[in-house]
DNA sequence: TACGACCGATACCCGGCGGGTATCACAGTG
DNA sequence: CACTGTGATACCCGCCGGGTATCGGTCGTA
């Protein structure tokens, strides 16, 4: 028999993200003897070994890795079907448009105040989110398009159109030596003596070694630069990091970044496509500089 | 409660496919009762209607008709990962290639001459498939790579490089005028006496309106063309419809056809990312003209 | 207008399966 | 050797998915 249950699923990604029975079967709220049986029988359906129970911890096997990866995918899909299903059933419905706080600012409000001009608009509520956010918000159902981050985000999946290119700064402490250049090059903000890049949490929770702060939210690293602990380079657009004990410089080889409006595929409903058309045509008045 | 079961979206599909209870019943082998209920508690769970029981014949609500489009894609994606599960569970793995039968001839054989000579190259399988059934064989895991002929498939959701452009032929009767011509316009081609341009069906299985006799498969067309009945235009390098009673005549204005080998995102094996590089480097080596 | 056909909803029963508790088997460790 | 921590096994129970029988409303038709 063919035919998982998406139970059988979240079932298997709880116990291959946790890799102990009995934590994965507390997280789910239900005790691990029929969480046992239950990943038993999903390797028999599926006819593959995806666990290897050696003594003292549970490893996944290559079949049971790929599972790992396909069975996120399958029920983002799911839950992505009830959320888009539940805003579509919705009477005062708008779309969602999902952003990294703090990014293209400027572009963000253009779209915006041109989208609400269009003549018969779907109002369009901001979900603002974290760093690396959208892609999962966007998948899962919970935003209708995203306005992401080449080469930053991982666009995988979506459907994209390219809205503004734009060079890259260096947001560095005001007092520090560094702040007073015009310019800067990748390899003068690489390795400053005390001003190690900060690290963000990889998917599973954990940090990479490495001599930064360990940072989760946009907030609490650029409190870390105000402090003088760190710097980072982003987008010259980028707002949510400067503050007044910041100095941004251009950093003239860095990569250049270009914000995308994303959206699923299939999905491109008639409001999708209206805001995407909209933010196509953004093109043509070019961005004033950024003065503040 | 969230959490939909695949059995929910299976029951809800079967149903917004046939409108009407007791054949959706029938198809899924249970009676017509608890796929009513089944129904009722799933638009309970997601709070919204998704069909309108009006007296004689069941509706889709609009709503509805967005989780008919979702929970196909879901279930896919389940689907999906189950065979892609399998086949990486499977000692004797091969890597599973899906091409359109007679499409791009000569860059298939030149790719799969080149992959069978990489160093430590996975086995090749070659799936041929009908006009339009790449997409779904790649989206439900049933293959792991795909090519592709820009813009005639649908590429939405899949990481694609493009491989070769070329232009397109008409496909006529030997017999007729039309044949003798060194080349043709689009204008010409259109609305030919006695020579109207076949119907493929739909996603549905309903045929369109129009004159042309109905076809599902590229061998009828192909015997239509060779007796008189019909033509067609497709890019050149395309065998299956290369008759002996076939003339190809280039059709100057019609748009170009650009082959792209596509995959799923996120999916990127290496086996798969190994077969992608071997397919961008036949860039390098343009494919001879067409010649028989 | 009355009757029958059609179709989805309701009522009710049963069996299987998902989930619980208690316990086992085994490896590592002091 | 006892103890701890882990997944597997044994066994029971209650819910829910599925079946049959039937209802109720709406057409078409004579």
């Amino acid at each position: 028999m063919d035919h998982l249950e998406t139970r059988e699923l979240r079932y298997f990604v709880a116990v291959a993200e946790e890799l102990h029975f009995g934590r994965a079967a507390e997280r789910l709220g239900i005790a691990q003897p029929p969480l046992s049986r239950a990943i038993r029988r999903l390797e028999h359906r599926v006819g593959v070994g995806l666990l290897d129970r050696d003594r003292r911890g549970v490893a996944l096997t290559p079949a049971g890795a790929v599972l790992l990866r396909e069975a996120r995918a399958a029920l983002d899909a799911v839950e992505a079907a009830v959320h888009r299903t539940r805003r579509a059933g919705d009477p005062k419905r708008s779309l969602v448009l999902v952003t990294k706080a703090g990014a293209s600012h400027e572009l963000l409000r253009r779209l915006l105040d041109r989208a609400a001009g269009e003549p018969d608009a779907a109002p369009v509520d901001v979900l603002l989110c974290e760093v690396g956010e959208q892609a999962g918000l966007l998948r899962s159902g919970h935003a209708d398009v995203a306005l992401m981050h080449r080469p930053f985000d991982d666009l995988a999946g979506f459907d994209t159109e390219d809205l503004y290119t734009e060079g890259q700064v260096a947001i560095l402490p005001a007092v520090h030596p560094l702040a007073s250049y015009e310019r800067l090059t990748l390899a003068q903000v690489q390795d400053v003596p005390g001003l190690p890049i900060a690290r963000w949490p990889r998917l599973d929770g954990s940090y990479p070694d490495g001599p930064g702060p360990r940072v989760g939210t946009q907030a609490q690293l650029a409190q870390l630069v105000a402090l003088g602990r760190t710097l980072l380079v982003i987008p010259a657009s980028s707002r949510a990091w400067q503050w007044p004990e910041h100095v941004a410089v251009p950093v003239v080889d860095a990569p250049e970044v270009t914000t995308v409006i994303a959206w699923p595929p299939n999905s491109r409903s008639r409001a999708v496509a209206a805001l995407v058309r909209t933010a196509a045509g953004l093109h043509d008045t070019p961005l004033p500089a950024h003065t503040d």
